[in-house]
Formats: structure tokens, sequence, C-alpha cells
DNA sequence: GAGGTTATGTCAGTCTCTGTCGTCAGGCAA
DNA sequence: TTGCCTGACGACAGAGACTGACATAACCTC
């Protein structure tokens, strides 16, 4: 699990390099700008090649959201984690509130993203279709599974994860506005609490 | 409105080459992949130069799309011409209906730009977070002006409309699937029905 | 028909991203 | 220790998306 300091040198060298990419490039994007930032200036501020830059990330927009995958384990943990008697809803608002925890954990990061994101179109279509995707793909299968249909044919866990998924977008915004003043989660749980009154509204 | 054989020579020429980027390039990607194509090969079958085709279209992506601004137009036109007694999850359910229906009378591209966006990440994203998500934004503008509340305050109009785009998604892929076979809105209002009993399944 | 406007061509350039090959350090076994 | 293998990296070349600058010719207006 924890084989950072472990796993040999060349491992921990590489994940080093790694890891000075994701700074230099943060603090690049943060000062100049995204688009103002190429791959060259990042890797040479990283002290490595650019070729080095792109057998370390796929793309330019890949290293601001370095530390994703991690995220995605994480939620995708919390959301098998809920217990079989809880209702899906409750499952679901849960486990958003529990990925917003852990997103606020990195406020200076998150804001920076969400701050790009809302200035730069390529940020923000990453974001979307990449990020976002991720997160509503894990919810979607974990969603069918606990209903025990096929996501391709029942489009309700789709649907759901997709409300979902609005409400967190919401809630982000809305945080990165006011610059992280107000917790993530409090305002993830106001989203859902209207996320209950649509749907009442929507059976009246 | 209907300015194609009016308004001048220049207009019309200019909308020729545009047209024919646009065959060209589905043509192209139909027959020899989206990445596969560059917009070189484009720009040659339509007869123009590289350039040109930058000054009518943003991006590669974009030309596969062309059509989407008029879409988007008599999407929003749906929205806004809906009664106002009629509630918002039935105007919602009918104007995607009548998108669906809209988007169905051009079969052969729509499935086309299905496929491809199942093919490819740049396909898949630029639909995302491009096309979707202007019609998502149409969505979200028309309900907070419904609801007369601030969208950036209120989360519930970026809920729904997330919701509906979910089901939406969740249709054109069933519907591309299917090569077509069964018509789009009637997925889109079976995805539709299952919204309510995920708004009842919330409620209990 | 003169003169302004505009769609296009040409050219050069930037930047993201990829294939290839050589090098060198890390890991491993005799 | 010695020798071999693997894997991370650098250097280089190149494809391809996109942009700025300038010239040209067709169109449009008066």
């Amino acid at each position: 699990m924890e084989a950072d300091t472990e796993a040999g040198r060349r491992q921990r060298k590489k994940h080093r390099t790694r890891t000075e990419l994701i700074n230099a490039a943060t603090d690049l994007f943060a000062h100049r700008g995204f688009d103002e930032t190429t791959t060259e200036d990042i890797a040479e501020a990283a002290d490595v090649s650019q070729r080095t830059f792109f057998r370390h990330f796929p793309s330019k927009e890949a290293v601001l959201y370095g530390d994703m995958d991690e995220l995605l384990l994480r939620f995708r943990a919390m959301l098998d984690g809920r217990p079989r008697s809880e209702s899906l809803v409750v499952s679901v608002r849960e486990s958003v509130l529990a990925l917003a925890d852990d997103y606020d954990d990195q406020r200076t990061l998150r804001l920076l993203q969400a701050r790009l994101a809302a200035t730069y179109p390529a940020v923000s279509a990453y974001s979307r279709a990449v990020v976002q995707q991720a997160w509503e793909a894990a919810l979607i299968e974990s969603l069918a599974r606990r209903m025990e249909v096929d996501p391709a044919e029942d489009p309700r866990p789709e649907i759901i994860a997709a409300a979902a998924m609005g409400a967190l977008r919401h809630s982000i915004r809305r945080w990165a506005k006011g610059r992280g003043r107000v917790e993530l989660p409090v305002l993830v749980a106001q989203a859902f609490d209207a996320f209950t009154d649509v749907s009442i509204a929507a059976v009246a």
C-alpha cells in the first residue's frame, strides 16, 4: 500500500519526478496561467526533459489532476463500503459527502483546479469529460450493482448519477466562488437536500 | 431566417464552402476514422486551404458537430415555448422529446457522431464538454427563469438539468447501439418514465 | 467604375504529443 | 565482485492541430 518510501530506489525516484512535475506544473499554472504555460516550461522547472513529462502524463491537462486516480479509488471504496441496508439515495449522498470531505482536504489545489476550469475551456472540458465522467461512471456501476440491473438497459442508475454530479458541480462552483470559505461538504449537503425537494416536486 | 438562397453571392459562397467542409469531413470520418483523418485531408477534399478550414471551424471536433448551433437554437425555442401552466418536469420532458425528434431527423449523421464518440476519446470529450454542456446550460437557464431563482445560488435547476441530460445520454447510447432501429423519442420517453420512478424512490 | 469589405490562399511559426534510439543507473543472480 | 537485464530518462525528429500576418481577388456599395 504505502510503497512510497519502500519498493526500491527506482520506484522512489520515479515517484519523485512525478511529484516534482505536479508541483512545478501547479506552481506555473497558478502564477502564469494554463495556456500561458508550456509543457516545456513544466519539464524545465522540474528539471527533466519534455519527453519525460509525457512519459508521466498523457496530456498537459492530466498533470493538473495528477492525484485524481487516488481520489477515485477512495470514492469507489466509499461506495462499496456503504451498508446494503441503506437506501440508494442515502448511499449516494453519503459517498459524495465523503468525496467532498476528501476533496476539501486539498483546498489550495482544488481551488486552483476550479479557478483554472472557470478560466480555461481546455481545463473545463477535461474536468467534465475525464474527471467528472470517471466519478459518474463509478456511481453508475455501483448503483447498477445495488439495484441489480444492467446499466446499459436501465436508465435509472445513469439518471441518479447524473443528478448527483449536477449537485456536486454546483456545490464546487459555489465553493470556489466563495474561495472555499464555506466548507464544501456543507454546500454538498445543502444541494442534496434540494435533491429531495426536486424529487418531491417531480412526483407532485 | 432562410437567408440561404438570399443575402448575396458572398454569403452563399461562404455557406457553401462551410457545407462542403462538413460533408467532406463526415465522409472522411465515416470511412477512415476521426484520428485517421487530418484537417489537411478535409480541406483538400473540400478543395480549400487548411487555413480556410480553421476560419470556419475552431477545431477538428467542431466540424463534426457543425450543425449543433441550429439544433441548440431550436431547443431553446422549445423550452421558451412551453406553456407557463405546465409543470417543470413536463416542460423538460417535452422539450427533450422534441430535441430527440429533431435529432432523429438526421439519423445518419447522428449515428455517425455517436459511433465516433464511442470510439474516439477526443470526440466523446467534445460531445460532453461542448455539445451536451450547451444543452444543459440552456436547460438550467430556462428552469431558473421558470422557478424565478438564481441558478448560481439554487442548485435545483442544475440538478434537474443534469438528470435530464443523463436520461438523454443513456437514450442516445441505446439508440446508437441498436443502430437507430428504435426511434430515439421512444427511448427518451422510456427514460423519462424511469425518471419519475427515481423521484418516487428518492422520496420513499 | 472607384473604393471599401471580406473570404480565401500562402507562409511561417508555436505547441502538444509520439516514435525511436542510445545511455545509464538500479536490481538481481552467479 | 562481476555481469546481465530491465526500466527511466535524454536527445532528436516528426506529425498534426491551430494561429498570426500579409497578399489577392471576388464581391458589394455608392
